[in-house]
DNA sequence: CTGTTAGCGCGTTCAA
DNA sequence: TTGAACGCGCTAACAG
C-alpha cells in the first residue's frame, strides 16, 4: 500500500535505486551526463528501472547540491517594443542551446525593482541579462545572488560584462549618406531622454551633425512609439522643413511616414529624407522602405550568450564587446 | 576566518539565526510571510539581523520542502508573430501580479518537444501554460511533472483546463459585414493546417460563407507571415478576383494589401474587400487600416492566469473557457 | 568500481 | 512560544 502510494507520487531517485538493485550513489551516476565511474551492467539496469518508472531528476533538488540551476534571469522593461521580437526569439534560442531555461522578468518600472528586491522575488540564477534601464549592475548582483549578470543597458561597472552595438559607426554612415544627398539642416525625434543608451546615440548624431556641417534645427521627444512620432510629425515637418529627420527609433519614422506619406511619392522623398533606427524586419514591408540603422542581431545575442556559457570569458575591468552597426539604406533616404 | 568565508558567501536563514541569537526555527517563521507564533522582540531581532546580513531567502531550496516554487512554464514554438507582442507583454505583467515568475521555454520544432521529455530539460515548475501546437496535454503533465497544465493550442483533454477565443462568433460578424456589402465570392488564406486550431477556424470561415450563401472560389496556404500574404497575392486577386479575402492573420491580409495598394485608393476597396485575423495593434497604422476580428486579450490572458492562481477553479471534464470575438470594422472592408 | 554518509538550505513537526 | 530533529531529492567525498 505504502509502496503503491510511492508509485504514485513522482518517482524519486531512491526508487530508481531500489528498483534496479543499487545504491542511491551508483543510480545518480549512472543518470548523470558526465561520464561517471559505473559498471555497464549497473548502468543499463539503472537506465531500465529509470524508464520503467518514468523518473524524471529534481532540478532543484540537484541545484542544491551542485549550485548551479541552469536558469538565466533576463530582465526586461516590457516586450511591447517590435524590435523585441527580432530579439527574444534569437536570444531564447541561443540560451537553450547551451542547456539553460530562461526566467523573463518584466520590470515595468524603477518601483517594481525596488519591490523585488524588498520581497526576494528573486531566484538565486546562474546569470542574469539586463536590457531594463531600471536597474544597475550592482543591484542586479545583490537581486541574484550571482556575479554574472550582462548588462546590456549601458549601466554596467568593471565588475560586469557588457556587450553594446557600436552605434555612433551606422550613425555616422547615415549621417554621411544624408550630406552626399546635400542634406543640410536635419531634424532629430528621440526617446526617453533618461536612458544612457539613448543620450549616447543622441550625442554621436551631434558629432556627425557637426562632422558634416549639418545645422541640427530643431529636437523632439518621443517615447520610440509609432505613435509618438505620429504626434511630432507636425511640429517637425511642418512649418520649417529640415532637409533630413532623424529618428531613434523606425517605429517613430513609421509615424511620421504616415503622416506625410504624400511628401513620398512611389517611396521617394521629396520634401524631406527620413531615417530610422533598429532596422526592424518590419522596415522590409512595402508600406515602411524606412533607411535605417542596424546590426547583426544574431552576432549580438551570440556575443552575450558566450558569457553565460562560460563565465571565465570574463574578466574584472574589460572593455565592453562592441557590436558594429551599418546603415542600411532603402528607398526614403 | 571560516566565519569571515561564510558571511562573504551568500548568508543563509543559520546565519541570521546566529546573529539574533535565535533557533533556525524562529528565523524561519520571523521571516514567513504568513502569521506566525514568534516573540515581537526576537521577530524584530531577526528582521535586523536579515537586513544586516543583506539575507535573502533561497527560494529554490525553499521549493524543495514546499512543493511549489512559483514558477510558471510558458510553452511556445517561437515569438516572433506580430500577435505575440500583443499577448506576451500582458501574460508576463498577470503572472508576476499573482506572484509567480515565468519560465518561456520555446521548443520550435516537434523534436524539440521530444527532446525535452527524453533529457528531462524542464523544472518541476507548478502549472504550464501551452501555446505551442507541438506538444498534447499529457505529453505537457509527463514533461513538468505537474498535472496544472493549461492548454491553448487546442489539444487539451478532460483533465486540463483551457482557454479559447470563440472565434466563430467573430468571424460569422465578418462574413456577415461582407455579406452585407454584396459580396457573393470569397478566397480563404489560411496558415498551416496541421494545427487543430486553424481548422476549426477554417470551418468556421467554411460555414458561414455557406450560411450567407457566399461562393469561396479559391483557398491559399501561407504560413501567417507577412511574406506568405505577399507570395499569395497574385494567385488570389490576379485572374478571377472575388468579391473578398479573407485571411487568418492580419500580417498575411498585410502582405496581399502592399501588393493590392492601387485597389484601394484612399485606404477604401475597389477591386476587392479585405479582411485579416488577430486585430494587431499594426492594424491601427495608417498604412494598414485592416478590418479585422479580434477579442480582448487582457480577458483572454486574466482568465489563464486564474487557472494558475487558483488550481481548484478547475475541475476535470470542464468545458473550456470561451472568450468572445468580434468583428473589428475598419477601411479596407 | 561501489556503497555509506554527510551535507546543500529550508520548513515543519513535536515535544518541551 | 520555542528549539531540536527530521526530511525534501540529490550529489560529492570518502572509505571500501
Amino acid at each position: 500500500m505504502v509502496e503503491q502510494a510511492r508509485q504514485q507520487a513522482t518517482p524519486t531517485i531512491d526508487d530508481v535505486a531500489a528498483l534496479a538493485g543499487v545504491s542511491r550513489a551508483v543510480a545518480s551516476r549512472a543518470l548523470s551526463t558526465e561520464k561517471r565511474p559505473v559498471s555497464a551492467e549497473k548502468r543499463e539496469r539503472v537506465l531500465q528501472a529509470a524508464a520503467e518508472l518514468g523518473y524524471r531528476v529534481n532540478l532543484l533538488a540537484q541545484s542544491l547540491t551542485t549550485k548551479t540551476v541552469n536558469l538565466i534571469a533576463v530582465v526586461v522593461n516590457h516586450i511591447h517594443d517590435l524590435s523585441d521580437l527580432d530579439l527574444f526569439d534569437r536570444l531564447l534560442a541561443e540560451t537553450q542551446a547551451i542547456g539553460k531555461q530562461v526566467i523573463l522578468i518584466r520590470v515595468g518600472s524603477v518601483d517594481k525593482v525596488e519591490e523585488f528586491l524588498r520581497q526576494g522575488v528573486a531566484y538565486h540564477v546562474d546569470a542574469a541579462l539586463v536590457f531594463s534601464d531600471f536597474a544597475d549592475a550592482e543591484t542586479v548582483r545583490k537581486m541574484f545572488r550571482s556575479d554574472l549578470v550582462v548588462m546590456l543597458n549601458g549601466r554596467h561597472d568593471r565588475l560586469s560584462p557588457t556587450v553594446i552595438p557600436d552605434e555612433a559607426m551606422g550613425i555616422h554612415q547615415a549621417v554621411a549618406d544624408a550630406a552626399q544627398h546635400g542634406v543640410k539642416t536635419a531634424a532629430l525625434v528621440t526617446g526617453r531622454a533618461s536612458s544612457l543608451v539613448e543620450q549616447a546615440r543622441i550625442a554621436s548624431y551631434l558629432s556627425a551633425f557637426n562632422q558634416h556641417g549639418i545645422e541640427l534645427v530643431q529636437t523632439v521627444q518621443g517615447d520610440y512609439s509609432y505613435q509618438s512620432g505620429h504626434a511630432a510629425a507636425p511640429a517637425v515637418v511642418g512649418f520649417d522643413c529640415p532637409d533630413a529627420v532623424f529618428c531613434t527609433s523606425d517605429a517613430m519614422a513609421m509615424g511620421i511616414l504616415d503622416v506625410c506619406r504624400e511628401d513620398f511619392p512611389g517611396n521617394r522623398p521629396t520634401r524631406f529624407r527620413l531615417y530610422g533606427f533598429d532596422n526592424l524586419s518590419l522596415t522590409d514591408f512595402d508600406a515602411y522602405p524606412i533607411s535605417s540603422i542596424g546590426y547583426d542581431k544574431a552576432d549580438y545575442v551570440r556575443q552575450m550568450v558566450r558569457f553565460l556559457a562560460d563565465p571565465t570569458a570574463f574578466t574584472p575591468g574589460q572593455p565592453p564587446v562592441l557590436i558594429p552597426t551599418r546603415f542600411v539604406p532603402r528607398k526614403t533616404s
